[in-house]
DNA sequence: CAGCTTCCATACGGCAGAGTATGGGGTTAC
DNA sequence: GTAACCCCATACTCTGCCGTATGGAAGCTG
């Protein structure tokens, strides 16, 4: 596992593919395709190789699917940590959590590519822990901001399907897009319908 | 097209496939295991039959799809068909869509197979138009329940999407099924806090 | 009964992708 | 320099599906 030979600090071209290469194109064939379009042969097409390299670094599909689902739930968790640790008063940083993860876009194709297979072994578990991680967060929030136990759940479920949801319309077009004028006003009708009590 | 012989009106076991009968295990298939299960050959062998007698019925799989589809928008349409003409208040009439959706199930596992293919061109086209319709539906319930033009759009949006999410969730099984006893308490609680404003 | 249509079975060719086997060029170690 | 190792190319088999071609059994029709 030692990282090899030349280690090319200058160039463009790398010598030799890494196994993070390898999940990093796979995480973003998901994100523009589908888990459907992660196969072996196509994913080696795309980096201009061949499969012969891919079953060097990997048994099987299976397993590439595996490193790359867990380095991007690392990298969610990343995530999740800035906005704990951003704001002070639970209602502002909920609106900043709601504003700061409405401006991603890889992850949130990612995600919505997961939530395609939610049944798929590789799959479920990870999309569980994540999804859960979340809501929980939410919940934590809202019941601090003075809500009881059980409506915080709920409300969190709430605000979480809206997010989910939003980003399935997104995908159909049918919603503007984070970019055109009428996305802020939308997020912001949210956090005063769901979080401004 | 002529309905052919012997019409058994009596048995359980059809003599012969119609091409409705195709359309109507494709669907149901969709709604199981998604879009990329729909093959021929799998298909056929669910019904007991071969493939040779798909290729009688329809030129391709594509026309299989599109002409259930069609079959699944015509269904969608008329429960639409039948929110719309059953309480009088708009309150109630919006409670009531939310509760009665909330207890469909067969079109609630299809829609959420098709929203994982918003791209693929026999589906995106039909998916827009349900959730265009659905939405026009609640944007103009909540307009007629006093919310200015702006304000119902994003409201609508805001529903719908919770609602789009909730499947998903669901999916997952990280949130309550409608059979379970929190389900009911989750419903009211978004009927508080989406409708009753 | 012969003839036609309807519906399905079987067999075939073709394609795409999963893995496997094997070899070879380049680098490193001794 | 040569032996070993890393990384990749090539060629192969195997599987599953699409779509086609063809034949055959059952039913109506005359």
């Amino acid at each position: 596992m030692a990282k090899s030979s030349t280690d090319n600090s200058g160039g463009g071209e790398k010598a030799s593919l890494t196994p993070a290469d390898w999940e990093q194109e796979a995480l973003a064939l998901i994100a523009e395709k589908g888990i459907a379009a992660l196969r072996v042969e196509p994913l080696a097409r795309r980096l201009g190789i061949t499969k012969g390299s891919f079953y060097w670094h990997f048994p099987g599909r299976d397993e590439l699917l595996s490193k790359a689902l867990a380095r991007w739930e690392q990298q969610d968790r990343q995530h999740l940590r800035l906005s704990l640790s951003a704001g002070s008063a639970p209602a502002e940083r909920l609106a900043d959590f709601v504003w700061r993860t409405s401006r991603q876009t890889l992850t949130h194709r990612i995600y919505v590519a997961l939530c395609a297979s939610p049944d798929h072994p590789c799959i479920g578990p990870v999309l569980r822990r994540v999804t859960e991680r979340r809501i929980k967060y939410l919940a934590a929030a809202l019941e601090e901001l003075g809500l009881p136990t059980t409506e915080a759940r709920h409300r969190a479920n709430l605000m979480y399907s809206s997010y989910v949801g939003y980003l399935q319309l997104q995908a159909q077009g049918l919603v503007p897009d984070k970019d055109e004028p009428d996305f802020d006003a939308y997020v912001q009708h949210v956090i005063e319908t769901l979080i401004e009590i």
